[in-house]
RNA sequence: GCUCCCGUAGCUCAGCCGGAUAGAGCAACAGCCUUCUAAGCUGUGGGCCGCAGGUUCGAGUCCUGCCGGGGGCGCCA
């Protein structure tokens, strides 16, 4: 008997209760939990909506409070609720029947796959994450978007979902030819002595894809007075985008090096992916084409003959104005017969979809350490073997910044207009808002501020000017601080597992830190808050984690098993335990776990990762509540202490699988 | 000009479909290690939920207006 298992037999019993008293039937039961644990386990508000249905129904004007007596009866009689209380001004709290609860759930999972209840075919999701333009290094502003996206991957996979994640790489775009202007005529390099850059880099220990950033921001700074680099530029861009010639070769390797790089500072977050798809193959395998002729053949598009857009393929878009409302026409093709970044985006994303009506080639790109392969796409066929089946989501999720919002809104119009069966809800925009830095984090960055900008609220990062915290910076600096933590606590330990704990905190402190703000909060980014250990962070987390595990390590020591604890425990015999008032925290530890999958749930239909963040942060803090008031091996009477046994165990299950979904892994020791 | 988002404790943020005495963390102050890990726990102080109207039995939450801050409105991506 799980949580909803039982509240969906209230709303039952509530249902019923209604129409034989007033002859209404309440559509959507809104169940609550209480502000205090004393006052129930869960709420339902029900008679306020009664009490305003009823109203409408018949005029007559009832009482919330009589409306909640007339069905507690109902409630009461329904398995697994043990007491029902009328509150406030008609509140209907219910008990559940706790030990028996405790009993059937002691071994619950705590995310219950949902896929398991009898879904025909499992349709997948495909979520689209990172695409980092590949010409520098990630910077935090990157990283909130990966994290993001991960994590929301996870959770749409402990819901269920079969998730295919996706890393646009757009190798053909403007910042690539900046930097590779920057390579051929700042530095004066050809292929060869970029890959002997290169080596020398790697010898000297640094990284190409810093050397990029460097270099990029000297690009940006030389546009500003030198107008013949700047007219190189759109020279650069356009051999790039034919391909098959030098220019092009070299953009590739330079993209291809940062996408490693990238890769790389990703999987030390722990983010994955399963397919880079690359622009440079959207528009060689001519999906523009494809996706062009069918937007022409429906009508979706028009062409311009005079006027401003005059030459144009335009969709039309509709914006609402306050009073009158004017139809502005987005340019999917220009005068001069090139594709506007809307337009590719439209092809990819009916690619996504599967319903452009071609594919691409693929090839194994990158291995991580435990073999799993990233794919990438390709020109040719050429790979022999198996391969997997790539696109074709049931559902869509891009993360991108809000500031894209417009174009998204384009896409997602646009694609549904091409195929209205699909329609606009295929296609969802998981917008966030951006990490800026503060004026104090951007100087200590070693930025010159004018006056006017440091009375800013907070600055916003750019690539171009290279202001930004570099994502390997900061975890670096993450590590080395958690080490010496870990130095101090474990003196003993060997370097390399110090190491490995100190990662794992890393991790989950900066990780923890992008996601306890919701999406649309701007994350003024603040060192001090970025790099501590204390108070809400995902070391609490993992801290309690490893406190829970230590009961677990020592009990086994002695050859006891949780199995056995659990076998002690019927359900009616907890009574005693569970009424009274001193122990409260052993129940709310134990629902408190056991809502994991609410939290999971609710996240999901949110599409808000903050949600889980939170109920994680909760959890740890109802944990060390709970660990501080108890004694839980040293409990002298043997029933008590196999209840505190089981109810640690849920703690630490949900705990584990909690910090699991957002990313976040449980170190040995800390 | 049009449009979207934000404004909650000194600071940074939560607050679910409108519901019970508005919550966390940080900072400040006072305490707690002979114990399953003190990266922890307990306590104290701190609020015109930007302002003004409206809807409602009930508004931090919904509606309108205003003030303040930020984003977006390209034949850039």
């Amino acid at each position: 008997m799980t949580i909803e298992q039982i509240n969906d037999a209230i709303r039952k019993a509530i249902i019923g209760s209604s129409r034989a008293a007033f002859g209404i039937e309440p559509t959507q039961i809104a169940a609550e939990i209480p502000p205090k644990p004393e006052l129930g386990d869960v709420a339902f508000p029900v008679a306020f909506e009664l009490a305003k249905a009823i109203k409408n129904a018949s005029g007559e004007k009832k009482n919330p409070r009589d409306i909640a007596v007339a069905l507690v009866n109902g409630v009461s009689a329904v398995p697994g609720v043990g007491n029902v209380e009328i509150a406030g001004a008609g509140y209907l709290n219910v008990f559940y029947e706790r030990g028996q609860f405790l009993a059937a759930n002691a071994a619950a999972e705590p995310l219950p796959r949902q896929d398991a209840k009898g879904e025909a075919t499992a349709s997948k999701v495909c979520v689209e994450h990172t695409s980092v333009n590949p010409n520098k290094a990630a910077h935090i502003g990157h990283v909130r978007n990966s994290v993001l996206g991960d994590t929301f991957a996870r959770i749409l996979r402990a819901s269920g979902k079969t998730v295919e994640i996706q890393n646009y790489i757009d190798n053909t775009g403007v910042q690539v030819a900046d930097v590779v202007v920057g390579f051929i005529y700042i530095e004066g390099r050809d292929l060869e002595a970029i890959k002997a850059l290169d080596e020398e880099l790697k010898a000297a220990g640094r990284t190409f894809d810093y050397y990029c950033w460097d270099l990029y921001t000297q690009v940006g700074q030389a546009y500003l007075s030198d107008d013949e680099l700047k007219a190189k530029r759109s020279e650069v861009l356009h051999l790039i985008e034919e391909g098959g010639n030098k220019t092009a070769e070299l953009a590739d390797y330079v993209a291809t090096r940062n996408v490693e790089c990238i890769t790389e500072t990703m999987e030390r977050l722990g983010i994955r992916y399963d397919l880079l798809p690359r622009e440079s193959e959207i528009l060689h395998l001519h999906f523009w084409d494809k996706a062009f002729e069918q937007m022409k053949r429906l009508g979706v598009i028009h062409y311009v003959a005079d006027g401003k857009q005059a030459g144009c393929w335009v969709m039309p878009f509709e914006e609402h104005t306050g009073t009158d409302e004017h139809e502005t026409d987005k340019i999917l093709v220009r005068s001069n017969g090139t594709v506007t970044y809307t337009g590719k985006d439209i092809a990819y994303q009916m690619w996504k979809l599967g319903i452009l009506g071609l594919d691409f080639n693929y090839r194994p790109f990158y291995r991580y350490s435990d073999g799993k392969e990233v794919w990438i796409t390709a020109l040719e066929p050429g790979h022999d073997g198996p391969l997997p089946r790539f696109g074709g989501g049931e559902v869509i999720y891009n993360v991108i910044d809000t500031r894209q919002s417009y174009p998204q809104e384009i896409v997602k119009k646009g694609v549904a207009a091409i195929s209205p069966e699909r329609g606009e809800q295929a296609s969802v925009h998981l917008a966030y808002e951006m990490v800026a830095l503060s004026p104090a984090a951007a100087e200590e960055l070693g930025f010159e501020l004018s006056d006017e900008d440091r009375k800013r609220p907070f600055i916003e990062m750019s690539g171009r000017k290279g202001l930004g915290v570099k994502a390997d910076d900061l975890i670096d600096r993450l590590e080395a601080n958690a080490e010496i933590e870990v130095e101090a606590r474990h003196p003993n330990a060997e370097p390399d597992v110090r190491r490995a704990i100190a990662h794992q905190i890393a991790v989950g402190a900066l990780r923890y830190f992008l996601l306890k703000f919701t999406r649309n909060t701007v994350i003024v980014f603040d060192f001090k808050e970025a790099l501590s250990f204390e108070g809400e962070t995902g070391c609490f987390c993992q801290y309690s984690a490893v406190r829970a595990n230590s009961i677990f390590r020592k009990l086994e020591e002695t050859g006891e098993t949780v199995q056995q604890n659990r076998q002690k425990i019927t359900g009616s015999d907890l009574t005693d335990i569970l009424s009274d008032p001193g122990n409260v925290d052993i129940w709310t530890m134990a629902l408190t776990s056991l809502r994991l999958d609410e939290a999971v749930t609710q996240a999901a239909n949110a599409a808000e990762p903050a949600i889980l963040a939170k109920y994680t942060f909760n959890l740890a803090k109802t944990f060390n509540l709970f660990y501080h008031h108890h004694k839980i091996l040293g409990e002298p009477d043997e029933l008590k202490r196999a209840t505190l046994i089981v109810v640690a165990d849920l703690a630490r299950r949900s705990l584990t699988a909690a910090l699991a979904t957002l990313g976040i892994e449980v170190p040995e020791r800390m």
